[in-house]
DNA sequence: ATTCGATGTAAGCAATGTCAACATAAGGTA
DNA sequence: TACCTTATGTTGACATTGCTTACATCGAAT
């Protein structure tokens, strides 16, 4: 048993992993503007320069986070299309609601993804490879419906681009909105189209599936 | 005629929108984690201090500049609306463009519409309307196709859901990967798909329109 | 037991957002 | 004309930030 509460020991322990996630907490709670890196260290309880040792600097903190969320996502979309993968349209309609099931628990990491201001692509070859890596649990699936017939015959690049528009546009439409769909009382077309995504996304994934079906 | 270069005027003359477009220019250089004001103020030409008479602060900024994007998205989507006000299914289409291509032409305020750390929609009601009103185009020619049975008979904010989901997430992947696009040899497949999009929307919006075609 | 690499600390610089107090211009009112 | 008010701009200052440089401490391998 180690004595915690007597001298703070020098070294913290864990001191990469308890930055990643008090940044995740402050990302979630209050945005990326308000986040400091001395914030952090004193909310984990080391010097101002202690995080230096881990993250070359601030933006490399949200690149970790980046990366870090891509294995996440990666995983529980690779779950869900093994698991349907007997049945291509239902597989999509569940790998869509993976998606925006993922971005809805995991906002601060998902917002990262798409904000080139604050995690640049450039500087990590990691991050590229694991967003390619989840973005194919999606293009493996479409692939095999066009082959087999069962999807639109159309490029895979454009019935990619159009189901990925539309599954992440939802979940950034949802997380852009979040606050005022709280708010019960809001009854503008906008917040009450973003209420029912919130309510029950899976109608919506299911038109989108329309965007690819074969003509009748 | 006034002597501009001698001594300049202790006036500005134009301070407020020299500001907005100083900003502008900049979120669209680097982006809104490196703007400063007081970096604005010295290009403009003006004391560090003199931003504040026209914006209580650096978020009053940009919800300015969000405003100011919304009345000009408005009148491009409204403009697009009447032009085709014969045709629904085309309509759609030529709106959903003309969305897409505001979001290419204006990147730097398109962002700040959804990016909720940096604008919040509850410190601004005139905001709210303004964002409402855009999206009024939308489902107003929605509602007319769901009555006239040219469109799915399905709810109109589930309808509308899917629509701009589609549109905004098409626009979304298009700045998010902006740079990527550029850099020729990459070949990964969700960059290919942002230059499949880039290139040319038009199939892609056109794709969403299954989404709300009627079943045949 | 010593050495060395990994980890943490202390002190400091330049830049930032924002406040308070003061200065200047322009226009209407006396 | 003289005055006063309001809008606009300036100076100076404070607390906070990202990050650098130089130094301290630990644990593990030799």
């Amino acid at each position: 048993m180690v004595k915690a509460t007597a001298t703070r020991p020098y070294h913290h322990g864990d001191l990469r992993q308890s930055l990643i996630d008090a940044a995740c907490k402050h990302l979630l709670e209050s945005g990326a503007d308000t986040l400091s890196l001395r914030a952090l260290a004193r909310e984990v309880g080391v010097s101002q320069t202690a995080p230096y040792r881990h993250f070359e600097s601030k933006s490399a903190l949200f690149r970790a986070i980046a990366l870090y969320g891509f294995e996440l996502l990666l995983d529980e979309m690779s779950q869900v299309a093994t698991e349907y993968e007997d049945d291509l349209e239902q597989s999509i309609v569940e790998i869509g609601m993976a998606y925006v099931d993922f971005a809805r628990r995991n906002p601060e990491k998902y917002q990262l993804f798409f904000d080139s201001s604050l995690v640049d692509f450039k500087e990590s070859d990691e991050l590229v490879e694991a967003s390619n890596a989840a973005f194919g649990v999606l293009t493996t699936v479409i692939q095999r419906g066009i082959d087999g017939g069962v999807f639109v015959d159309r490029p895979l690049l454009e019935v990619a681009g159009a189901l990925w528009s539309g599954i992440h546009g939802a979940a950034s439409l949802l997380l852009s909105k979040a606050p005022a769909i709280e708010d019960v009382h809001k009854t503008s077309p906008a917040v009450m189209v973003m209420r029912q995504l919130s309510e029950d996304p899976r109608p919506t994934i299911e038109l989108f599936l329309n965007t690819i079906r074969k003509p009748c």
